[in-house]
DNA sequence: CAGGATCCTCCACGATACTG
DNA sequence: CAGTATCGTGGAGGATCCTG
């Protein structure tokens, strides 16, 4: 508990902002989860549905900066393109493992709440009426 | 490991959803640390320094929507606003914890990296120069 | 197959001013 | 003291087209 601070530039804040990339930690769970660490950028997008492909690129691209993962690419024509965690990655799907979890282990708690709890409408709350016009 | 899916209405995503929010943590945090889990809106406000008070109100009441927390008013005047933990904000500090101690764990391998590794610029590393014209 | 380049939308967050 | 109202903005995130 030391110095609870939330200095601007310290290393929990960083945390959260990696967690607020909305993408990060679903294709590092999945990457983990569904290909053992390391997959080809098809495969890996393929098991996150709901990722756009500029997204999907920039995000990796992100980690990749930041240490969550390498790419390794191989120059054949087609290229292929690999992800694998890197060490850091590896502590962070640790990270990611124990927010999946509390969540599966609070769902009813966070069930019995209106639709919309937090703060942010993942705007697919209303993409159901987006068809006004026509 | 069960099945690791992340459609979009699963708690887990609700989980990230409320780390994407950006103050919820950090005042979830500093209430249960600095306040032992209760504390007027003043004093808490106080401890958290970055927050403008639009969004420190605005995510305190989704806060309260989301049954992380209980307000308690005392209708004096002026009036004097209470905010307390609730069993499952609880629970959710105990998550908090986890993600900030893993931050403080894993500093050096943050820091190793460029000053920017996820993708969000917080626009406060912009700031320095918002005085342009006076 | 992998991903760059563009254009656009929307809403999280902030600054400021006002109320009871 | 606690909160609301209003305005402005950046940039996250998406769709679409193009390249090697």
């Amino acid at each position: 508990m030391q110095d609870d601070d939330w200095r601007e530039d310290c290393a929990p804040r960083r945390v959260l902002e990696i967690f607020a990339t909305k993408w990060t930690s679903m294709i590092l769970h999945t990457l983990n989860a569904r290909h053992k660490g390391a997959a080809r950028s098809g495969a890996l997008h393929r098991s996150l549905p709901g990722v756009s492909k500029k997204m999907f690129v920039q995000t990796l691209r992100d980690m990749e900066t930041g240490g969550l993962l390498d790419r390794h690419i191989d120059s054949t024509v087609p290229p292929a393109v690999t992800y694998r965690l890197t060490p850091l990655g590896h502590r962070f799907v640790g990270l990611v493992d124990l927010v999946y979890d509390w969540g599966r282990d609070n769902a009813d708690a966070l069930d019995a709440l209106q639709p919309r709890e937090g703060a942010r409408r993942t705007r697919s709350t209303v993409l159901s009426q987006s068809e006004h016009d026509a």
